[in-house]
DNA sequence: CCATATCCGGACGATATCGTCCGGATATGG
DNA sequence: CCATATCCGGACGATATCGTCCGGATATGG
């Protein structure tokens, strides 16, 4: 009762991934971060396909249900926060340098971040409490810098600029040139970070 | 062939609006902004109705439209803002303290504030247009004391105090206790705000 | 080049939300 | 207190979105 069967007590060796689905797969969540910033969490399902250029059967498939995809969204928003600490903590010039970099990087994402404050879930798991961690550690490493070479005042937490950082990426609508706006709340926000005199 | 009617051609004398409607105008608009805040702009009539504690077709009623309602919300926000920087401005303190006390006021308020940023239409209409004005006189007057008093930079405009007042306003849903993070925020950007030395 | 595992699009039944409408309840003016 | 203008709740038909499923297309390994 079981001929025809492949030899299946050994986890039979799949394929690769086509290449195809993998950029369908990238296609898909690009689209959602965009739709989603644009229209709330409750975007239907079927726009995100039709702006990622695909069936609505390839976004199930990928992601099968609308929780899967926000969970997605918010891991692929903590790398992309992570690879941009890491490149300010990489820069050479004072800690302060440093901030203003990670939080030009952070504006420039815009509307490709989806976390919490943007509507995305909170996602207390395992994976993602290392990101943050990754993202406490480094940025947290720069405020030591900066608090060494007298740019930074010993107040400031990691805590501080990953939120500002969210919170300057809300996108303005309304307002022709947010980026610019952005960036003059950084000047300003960049000031207040520096030692009292 | 018109007997029966009353005299029509007299604009009719309409009776006051009834108490109890008024009083559900009111509930179903704040009920409204704290579901909006909480589920983004499509959040179901049904959901606002049952927060608010009465039927889908009082909400219907005065509000004919989902547009008209979030129109509502966004003009009941501006005139919000408008007390909060009145207020401010009456302070006897010096500037950067009435600036302090129209931040405090907007955490305040947190999610009863559905403006652009938080979703709300843009509402380019002839009495947002007057309520923006109102805003920005009044934030300029303050500023403009700051900067004599010396307690404000002189390159500070109303626009950055509106656009960071917004900013954090933005609830931080996983973080427990959100207001203080909002307060730490604003110890930091008046610094920015004081003159450089 | 061929066999086929993998993937795709979109139709379709199920479910959710919309916005109206009306029989009954209630506040108001006199 | 009474007549009635005003208002209310929620049922209901219309419409929108969900999530599955399968016939056909396509990339891959040999």
């Amino acid at each position: 009762m079981r001929e025809e069967q492949q030899q299946s007590d050994v986890p039979a060796r799949r394929r690769e991934p086509r290449r195809d689905a993998l950029d369908n797969r990238d296609r898909v969540l690009a689209a959602a971060a965009v739709a989603v910033r644009r229209e709330g969490t409750a975007v239907p399902m079927a726009t995100i396909a039709a702006d990622a250029g695909v069936g609505v059967g390839t976004v199930y498939r990928h992601y099968p249900s609308r929780e899967a995809l926000l969970n997605a969204l918010t891991h692929r928003s903590l790398r992309l926060v992570v690879a941009a600490a890491e490149r300010a903590a990489s820069h050479d010039g004072p800690g302060i340098e440093c901030v203003r970099s990670f939080l030009h990087q952070s504006i420039e994402h815009g509307t490709e971040l989806v976390l919490p404050m943007h509507g995305g879930p909170a996602l207390p798991d395992e994976e993602a409490l290392a990101l943050r961690a990754d993202i406490r550690r480094t940025l947290t490493s720069i405020l030591k810098r900066g608090e060494r070479d007298g740019t930074i005042r010993s107040d400031a937490t990691s805590a501080d600029i990953v939120i500002f950082g969210a919170m300057i990426t809300q996108p303005l609508p309304h307002i022709a040139n947010w980026k610019t706006t952005a960036l003059r709340q950084v000047v300003i926000y960049l000031d207040g970070l520096s030692p009292r005199s």
